[in-house]
DNA sequence: TTGTAGGCGTTATCAG
DNA sequence: CTGATAACGCCTACAA
């Protein structure tokens, strides 16, 4: 910085201001400075920095990257922590690595708070070592020690209950992979509007290994060929996650079934695969963007007053009608028309 | 750190010295410096460590966590990293995110060396402006400025071609999206080896843009629709990434086509995808354990000696025959029966 | 094993 | 806007 300094011809400390943005320099040496970094290509020591500084500005987010759907919540918490003034800090968990070891690295770099997203274990004794504010995205159970930020997986699946009602099915069939973590929550989601409208209920469980890497895929391919198995096929099939949804519906496919006209396939989490024309699946959509947001809101809300209690933060989530449902084979007189897309705010 | 040496009850020197596993504390006092460290929740301030140390033994990876394959190789990189000593630093580009600010953010942490993976940008000037050695995991071409890390792409596609044409295909047809970077060398493979094998060529180009989240997807239910406009189907399809041979296998399979009775479909990647029972896709894997690998010895290398010139490295792919290949059907009528119908979908 | 001293690059504060 | 100075937490070197 000092090389710096000299090169542009002003003090280290105006050099300083510059580079963080604070006031107290002319527009005119600003730009001066920040040339010079660049043809230096300097960019100043954040080790230093966060030496130096009182208060860190980082955010520590712990995530897989080989999930499916975490990868788009990281990428949303960029822009969303840049608004707030926060740098993001990240850090994989693997099966390699556990999450212990990735919230250590977060912990080593003095993170003002730590975001972890979709985690199994119970983040009681991270939040306790860390003394930091910790945020849990996914599927967390709201406690005392830290956030959660999660969508309405139940009220979601009840949403998707409704659309395939309002199109006239009688039945409903739902997959239930049992190992899946927040599979409780959007069960019970299931059964709650089975009832309120009446419905013919049909649990399909699968159990399975959730660390697994295609457990949800094989668990899709096992209810397809079940539902194979029987005399007759059912006219709707809900499947809790996306990744299971298209397995199953590429199983019942392969073997004959047409979807939707024998029967109608609907999964959840908008996935990136849920979207492209050969799938073009019914499901619910939980916006990686709004649950970003979320995550980084409940952060910095802690970092900036300690003493608050961690709250739930419980994100809605929208219906989002593609061509693998439609009306049973025989539609029953109430039916209305399809291909509307329900959205609820966030 | 003082205060956990007060602890315990011994010099913080010790503690520091227990705490990088140095040499120079006996077996008890590391566990009870250990233990405390734990008790209290102490991590040492990767910060002031990086500012003291002579050099950095930080490994900055640049990715992209949406796309399919690259968080694989992040995953690798991770144990790779570890066994050579040295820790990693992740930087997310993303749609609102360039990759020249997720470099500087790295550079800001002094890393020791840069990988950057999937990178569609030439990074010569990221090279040079960054002063320490930068590897390109993906598709880059051999410099002088920086190391190059790749499979061979060219050959795998030929390995699927031998394998098409050793199961007796006499015709092979290849998808090419145009603007994917790796898909020149592919296609040269392909050409290549039709002509070796004496099969008939059929080049089917999809242009579009890369930059589109779904590109790879809609490259191949677009192609599969120009297929199907064709009077007779080819008996073999490759597609160079599995994103678009699956979206190209079940959009054949939704109109009425039996894979891999009516014909065959192959992909490139070995993509998670590829691998689940609904697809079962033969493809060509480019290990990301080797990928990765690869990039950290090539960056460890040129840090332990920066006079060394970068170099190429071109890693082996291998072929994972599956059930969506198979040999060509040996009559050509297009005797279809029941439960077989062509329509038009979106 | 302990103690002491110095310094890494930055930010903060204060008087000019 | 400049100049001077202290401090952040840790590592290294050296002497005891």
């Amino acid at each position: 910085m000092a090389d710096l300094a000299a090169h542009v011809g002003v003090s280290r400390q105006l050099v300083s201001l510059v580079l963080r943005d604070a006031p107290g320099a002319s527009a005119e040496t600003r730009r001066r400075v920040r040339a010079a970094a660049k043809e230096l290509g300097f960019s100043p020591h954040v080790g230093a920095r966060s030496l130096r500084r009182a208060r860190s500005k980082d955010l520590g987010v712990v995530f897989a990257p080989a999930h499916s759907t975490e990868p788009e919540i990281v990428e949303a918490i960029y822009p969303a922590a840049s608004a707030l003034g926060y740098d993001v800090m990240l850090s994989a968990q693997t099966s390699t690595r556990s999450t212990d070891e990735a919230v250590d690295e977060l912990l080593g770099h003095r993170c003002a708070a730590l975001v972890v997203i979709g985690s199994t274990v119970d983040l009681r004794a991270i939040a306790r070592r860390s003394h930091v504010p910790v945020v849990d995205v996914g599927f967390g159970r709201p406690n005392r020690y830290y956030d959660v930020v999660r969508s309405s997986g139940d009220l979601g699946i009840e949403q998707l209950v409704d659309h395939l009602a309002d199109l006239g099915h009688r039945g409903v069939t739902y997959v239930d992979p049992t190992s899946m973590p927040p599979g409780a929550l959007r069960r019970r989601g299931y059964e709650r509007a089975v009832d309120r409208r009446g419905l013919t209920g049909d649990l399909l469980p699968v159990p399975g290994d959730y660390a697994a890497a295609d457990y949800f895929s094989e668990a899709g391919a096992t209810a397809a060929r079940s539902l194979l198995d029987r005399p007759e096929l059912p006219t709707a099939v809900i499947a809790p996650n996306d990744d299971t949804a298209v397995a199953l519906l590429h199983t019942l496919i392969r073997h004959g079934a047409r979807v939707p006209e024998d029967l109608s396939v609907a999964g959840f989490d908008d996935a990136p695969i849920a979207r492209t024309s050969s799938v073009d699946l019914t499901t619910v959509r939980q916006d990686p963007a709004h649950l970003g947001a979320a995550a980084v809101r409940a952060a910095v809300r802690r970092v900036q007053n300690p003493d608050l209690h961690p709250r739930e933060t419980v994100l809605d989530t929208s219906l989002v009608v593609r061509t693998s449902t439609a009306a049973p084979r025989r539609p029953r007189p109430r039916s209305r028309t399809a291909g509307q897309h329900v959205e609820s705010a966030g």
